[in-house]
DNA sequence: TAGTGGTCTAGACCACCCG
DNA sequence: GGGTGGTCTAGACCACTAG
């Protein structure tokens, strides 16, 4: 088996120089490429198990006649790509599956609203400065009584109402915030516009519908609601926290 | 500036050569990684713009007197990090930010409930083999009538219902799958215990509780639920499909 | 044709781990 | 002390892009 794949590399190698004479015969990929589907043709064969330890860099260099660099480069990327974990002085071994880590990817509402054909608009309800309320104080890490930045959009599908942005900004570190459209650009969009590394957290929580829901979303009857709450953050800095509120229907997908 | 950081970069040079005589002075990081930081720190500071080009890797290699390797290695790196771009022929330049992709990460929840300090259990209620009805056909993409498996699970924080899962798995890749007590492992880790390379894709919703919810959950009063819907592949292949429902509480966070 | 990034090599030094 | 992975170099050849 192994000695098969030696060949088959060795037969690679070939084509490489061959095509190195300007005749492409079939698009041979990269050296590192094909180490990394040997790695994980043996993983996926089940030929290397969980946990066991794979051949050293010295060995697959003598056993694929590469050079050290080569492999090594392909068992990197395996690694950050958390295939495989290795120890310096031990050795390279197949990392246990990730297990449990659920991913949710959630598109923005105008990208998501568009994705459906539909046409996207928003309403900005308030943007203004207002005193804090202790319970936002609190929730933000500030002084009662101190200024913010507060913005409240609805956005709409087609006219409709489909998510409820209730937005709070920390004043100091974007000062020209209060004076944007945010009929014109996502709040997101300007923020990633004026910071080079944002990060985000989020929580999600289901909540029925309020009175103020049914107010703005132009709800009558009490409906479940998704409530995304999201922080930004420039490196270790609050810029801006958000309630966004989804009332009952699908709405996210992908991966 | 560019020379001041040019210094800074000799400096650590030495500081290398001296970290060689096994006086190890304040933990000198890889240089691949200094280039990183120099990149990332020119972007910050705004220095360089959002898609301008940046140095080549042979200006690179000469202003910072290291070899191209080094300095290709560091270029990679952030562009598989999505902060550079890299054109053949071309150039280097500053990738847009992100913009939107709102990622959430849900724990398992056995580690969720276990990470709050309480005690996990579930019960199995149903592990059976069952003859699909018409609508979940459907959404399985199979014929009505024919044998599934069906598991249905109530996940427990300190005895409490906190999660129900209804799953159907399909028995062709799996035949153990119904021998299995999902009482000692996750559904989750027994697929991952068994497929090397898993993926998933999600649906998110939200709804209120139903006559089936209220019975297994515990519950008196409609409560509104998130619901996630997971299909769980190996490679193209459908494996199981889950409907994982949250009563009305805070359940997930990160990033 | 000159400059760019993509890949690869052969060799080197290092820190780390283990018997 | 011998084997492991982590890093770095100097040089090479290539495909690609643009003037």
């Amino acid at each position: 088996m192994c000695e098969q794949l030696t060949l088959r590399n060795s037969e690679m190698h070939k084509k490489k120089l061959q095509n190195s004479k300007s005749i492409p015969i079939d698009d041979p990929k990269p050296l590192y490429q094909q180490v990394k589907k040997h790695v994980m043709d043996h993983i996926q064969s089940r030929e290397w198990e969980v946990h066991s330890r794979i051949p050293s860099e010295h060995e697959l260099v003598a056993e694929l006649s590469m050079s050290r660099m080569t492999i090594h480069r392909a068992l990197r990327e395996l690694t950050q790509e958390g295939v495989l974990k290795r120890i310096q002085g031990v050795g390279t071994f197949i990392a246990a599956p990730k297990q449990g880590a659920t991913v949710l990817n959630i598109p923005n509402i105008k990208d998501y609203v568009t994705s459906r054909g539909s046409n996207y608009s928003c309403v900005v309800q308030f943007h203004q400065t207002d005193p804090l309320s202790a319970k936002d104080a609190l929730t933000l890490g500030l002084k009662e009584g101190e200024d913010i930045y507060r913005t409240y959009i609805i956005h709409k599908e087609n006219g409709i109402p489909v998510m409820l942005e209730d937005r709070f900004t920390l004043p100091d570190m974007l000062p020209d915030y209060i004076n944007q459209d945010f009929t014109k650009i996502l709040v997101d969009y300007f923020f990633a516009s004026r910071c080079a590394f944002l990060n985000h957290d989020h929580q999600l929580s289901v909540q029925m519908s309020t009175q103020e829901i049914h107010h703005f979303m132009e709800l009558d009857l009490p409906t479940p609601c998704l409530c995304l709450y999201r922080r930004t953050w420039s490196g270790n800095t609050l810029l801006s926290t958000a309630r966004l509120l989804y009332p009952g229907q699908k709405f996210a997908l992908t991966c």
